[in-house]
RNA sequence: GCCAACGUAGCUCAGUCGGUAGAGCAGCGCAUUCGUAAUGCGCCGGUCGUCGGUUCGAUUCCGACCGUUGGCUCCA
């Protein structure tokens, strides 16, 4: 069972790129520090205080607390006022070394920190950071002075498990950030008000694309007609570059017997994740949450000969999940989702260059979305694993070494590959630097052994394909929840539901305007007509807010010479020409940002070769 | 699921120390016919998330539920 969508669950995270690379550790170090502080103002100005862990994030810090007082936003002001005053004392930050026994002695009473304790191996030396009447255990480093922390802000409390395990108890958990001076911490909390502009559930709704419904359920979507064009734009492209790299496109059902489930390993390992049976004909059948075991009935219909291989073969299979309702999220972690779904069966002598051709495939759509950023992940095997030895290590070496050959950087994550298999994940970057995982390439060991998957070799015997699984967006919505952010909802013209919008002065021109609206439909271009009587600066305004690429002014000067004055989103006010002239320019820039890139042709045409 | 906060018109929000609510935008109507980001006037619109309890009376207090939001392995 392979779970492709695991990157369904992967949140975006902002790096510290606010900052130079040498400087990441001194923010790392100023950010630490800042949470001592906290947690040493937290025990002034609360009692009863149980320290656990404080650590600089990616972004800022937290500290985590168990006291009686239930910590609100309102708190704040009197844990920054404390803050602010042993910073103005600038206390000096001490490093201590102290035996086990004698960290014991001053943690005494502070369980969580003992058990923390308990953790450090024998071998290792045990620091205590002081700061004033504060001391916590504490690998350190550590500023030397308070008063070298010259801008911070408390940002919001969270609950958070101890060790983040469901079983420990609950922890509150204070964020906030620090930063080198007043002004970067400005462009952080400015970075985050962008953030907060970009949010898809903000212009999902603003730009009227989806939405969710508490009368059907949380976790599901439905799109809007502007959203649902766009996804139709984003499938047919899909589609379209999958028959042009190889791939054959399935359509499989939305649920099968309870049978199938047991033997992909689906009902055993992945149950909580599966809705409860529906009884048909006195039968079980299950909701699907992955398409695996479907493509391979498909591929089971008949016999298999070498010469078949290898097969690629597509879904965009709809399947649903339980999610705990505590962890849906927008677009990006929801319970029912379309995948853009792969499987390859080929031969064990096959594999590297189909591997090869998925992964520059997939840098080639991400491309296409404008992502230009992206990174590798090579995932290898872990400690309890099924298959083969060998196929594990024929495996990790195709991804290996495809991923040299295209010469794209990658991190190595020993061990963190699924029981199934090795994988590769590929990130992005979005516009304003968060990364998101979208692409996942997995070998599955595991499924073909399961179902008995074979095929006829040369020699008339029956040998175990390769099956690989990949994923290229992810899922569907959650792509189109990050590319709403990457592109604030200001959508590039081949993906934009509505390209113009065509603005008559008064209702003098608007036969006139109706026919520029008719040639350019018959055209080929998304084009919408604002019939209001409103001033034109309102109609601009509209169009605007709206964010439709071009917007077609006629009054009187064009309606009489047969013209239109274009205005872009972007460049706003571009002059007059003709429709036609205008209808030109739309299909030229109407396509994808590879598509007819002679480089992207030629990374397709060694694809396929 | 767990912790916390929140839920008032389609949207953004105000308000009620318990006596059944108001604004802007959107929508609709009328007037206006205007040259590159908001024309004016009027109208419509809410069982104050749902259910139950306390009360003469609940949108307001209490409880349960539903939903939303921020978090829940970035290691002393």
């Amino acid at each position: 069972m392979a779970d492709i969508l695991s990157a369904n669950a992967v949140q975006g995270r902002a790096p510290g790129h606010l900052c130079q690379k040498g400087e990441i550790l001194d923010l790392e170090r100023l950010r630490h520090s800042t949470a001592h502080v906290m947690a040493a103002a937290v025990c002034r100005v609360f009692d009863g205080v149980q320290l656990d862990i404080g650590p600089s994030t990616s972004d800022g810090f937290y500290y985590d607390f168990d006291l009686a007082h239930r910590i609100t936003p309102e708190d704040f002001p009197a844990i920054e006022a404390e803050m602010s005053r042993i910073i103005d004392a600038d206390i000096p930050f001490e490093r201590v070394e102290v035996s086990r026994q004698q960290a014991a002695e001053m943690l005494r009473g502070q369980t969580y920190k003992l058990e923390r304790l308990a953790d450090i191996p024998a071998d290792a030396s045990i620091t205590f950071y002081r700061c004033g009447d504060f001391a916590d255990l504490c690998r350190g480093p550590h500023l030397e002075r308070t008063g070298q922390i010259k801008a911070f802000k408390l940002l919001s409390v969270a609950g958070s498990y101890y060790r983040g395990l469901e079983t420990n108890p609950m922890l509150q958990r204070v964020y906030g950030t620090a930063a080198a001076t007043p002004k970067e911490l400005k462009a952080i909390l400015k970075l985050q008000e962008e953030a907060k502009q970009r949010d898809h559930r903000r212009l999902g709704r603003e730009l009227d694309l989806f939405s969710m419904q508490e009368d059907v359920g949380p976790g599901l979507i439905h799109w809007h007609p502007r959203g649902a064009r766009i996804r139709c734009l984003i499938e047919d492209f899909w589609r379209q570059e999958h028959f042009r790299g190889g791939y054959e496109i399935l359509y499989t059902p939305h649920i099968g017997r309870a049978g199938l489930w047991e033997t992909s390993g689906h009902l055993g390992f992945y149950r909580e994740s599966m809705y409860a049976a529906m009884e048909i004909d006195n039968a079980a059948y299950y909701l699907k949450p992955m398409n695996c075991p479907f493509h391979i009935q498909v591929y089971k219909s008949h016999k298999r000969s070498y010469r078949d291989l290898p097969l690629r073969w597509a879904e965009l299979g709809t399947v649903y999940r339980y999610e705990k309702a505590g962890v849906l999220h927008g677009l990006l972690r929801v319970r029912g989702f379309t995948q853009d779904d792969a499987h390859i069966f080929c031969a064990p002598d096959q594999i590297t260059g189909e591997i090869k051709r998925t992964l520059r495939f997939a840098i080639s759509i991400l491309r296409s979305f404008g992502f230009e950023n992206i990174s590798a992940y090579l995932s290898t095997r872990p400690a309890k694993a099924v298959g083969a030895d060998e196929n594990w290590a024929d495996a990790t070496a195709a991804l290996e070494q495809a991923l040299q050959e295209l010469e794209m950087d990658y991190q190595v994550d020993a061990g963190g590959g699924a029981f199934y298999g090795p994988k590769v994940d590929l990130k992005i970057q979005d516009a304003i630097g968060r990364e998101w995982q979208l692409s996942t390439v997995q070998f599955d060991f595991n499924m073909p052994e399961r179902f008995d998957v074979t095929y006829t070799g040369a020699d008339g015997q029956e040998h175990r394909p390769y099956m690989v699984h990949r994923a290229l967006l992810g899922s569907l919505e959650r792509f189109f929840g990050i590319l709403v952010e990457h592109y604030k909802g200001a959508f590039p013209l081949w993906l934009a539901p509505e390209q113009v919008r065509v603005l008559p002065l008064t209702d003098m021109q608007l036969d006139y305007a109706q026919q520029v609206v008719d040639n350019l439909r018959e055209a080929g271009v998304r084009t919408g007509l604002d019939a209001t009587s409103g001033k034109i600066g309102a109609k601009i305004r509209g169009a605007q807010v709206q964010k439709i690429p071009y917007m077609l002014i006629i009054g009187p000067r064009e309606a009489d010479a047969g013209l239109v004055a274009v205005r872009s989103r972007a460049g706003g006010d571009e002059g007059p020409c003709t429709p036609d002239e205008f209808a030109a320019r739309i299909r030229h820039e109407a396509v994808p940002q590879t598509a007819g890139d002679p480089a992207a042709a030629r990374t397709d045409a060694a694809a396929r070769a």
